[in-house]
DNA sequence: CCAATTTATTTACCTAGCTAAATAAATACT
DNA sequence: AGTATTTATTTAGCTAGGTAAATAAATTGG
């Protein structure tokens, strides 16, 4: 197999078990973090919103929503159109953000400044220039 | 979430499912194929050796050999340590190994090929430069 | 206005990774 | 030799992704 599709499989792979490992002292994993960070950024979103803006499946943010709203993260509240239900974050979720989001930046900042501004740029380019 | 991530995750996720996509002709998933040609690459390996050399843990390579060895692409035969079980490609996988290679190499070649070897050099490098 | 189609969410079930703990064989220690 | 430790594999159970199909509400077309 092409080096490149392992060494990204690998990394990608590495990466997530890090980031799950540093937010344990939160008591999240790192998918759901994602979600509550979307929606810190995005305000209240509906189920759709959510899986089109993180590009996943449908089936994996209902889960993943279920999960967050059982752990106080989130509440589902219908909307106007009865089918869709809109998340937005608990009381409990805007309270703990701030320190998850520290957790985070000094996490992101150690794997990530390994690599100057321009590298960073750089392989995001190239990541982009694969098809797709 | 520095971009990055959200990038590399993203990128890594679709490729995947592109590669199952291209590999649902020969009836693999791609982590089975990643263990065929692990197979073909240094002939007959223990389970250890696989899970070390994929770097991935072991229940996973216990699982996905078991699933191989039902659909008939590798074999499992004990060791002479009774510990150890020797896995080796099956006759079929041998005799199918060869198209579905041609398989891969077009596929990476339509997914990489957009990048020059020089570009593909500096990705690697990046990959390795963040931290791990 | 009612049937057909679309859209949002959910359910069921699959692969694929992980950790923790169980088993069984080999090795090391005294 | 007999116990303790290590090593190889497996089992159980978790997150996290995927597809296909079910359900229910909204929209569209005749």
């Amino acid at each position: 197999m092409n080096p490149i599709f392992h060494a990204l499989f690998q990394k990608s792979r590495y990466l997530t078990n890090c980031l799950n490992e540093v937010l344990k002292q939160h008591n999240l994993y790192s998918s759901q973090w994602t979600i509550l960070y979307c929606l810190h950024s995005n305000g209240p979103m509906t189920l759709t919103q959510i899986w089109k803006y993180l590009n996943v499946e449908a089936p994996s943010i209902t889960r993943a929503i279920t999960r967050l709203e059982t752990l106080g993260w989130v509440l589902r509240i219908d909307g106007e159109d009865k089918r869709e239900k809109i998340v937005t974050l608990s009381p409990y979720a805007e309270e703990n953000l701030p320190a998850i989001t520290k957790t985070i930046l000094a996490f992101e900042e150690e794997m990530v400044g390994t690599l100057t501004v321009e590298e960073q740029q750089q392989f995001l380019i190239l990541l982009e220039k694969m098809k797709g």
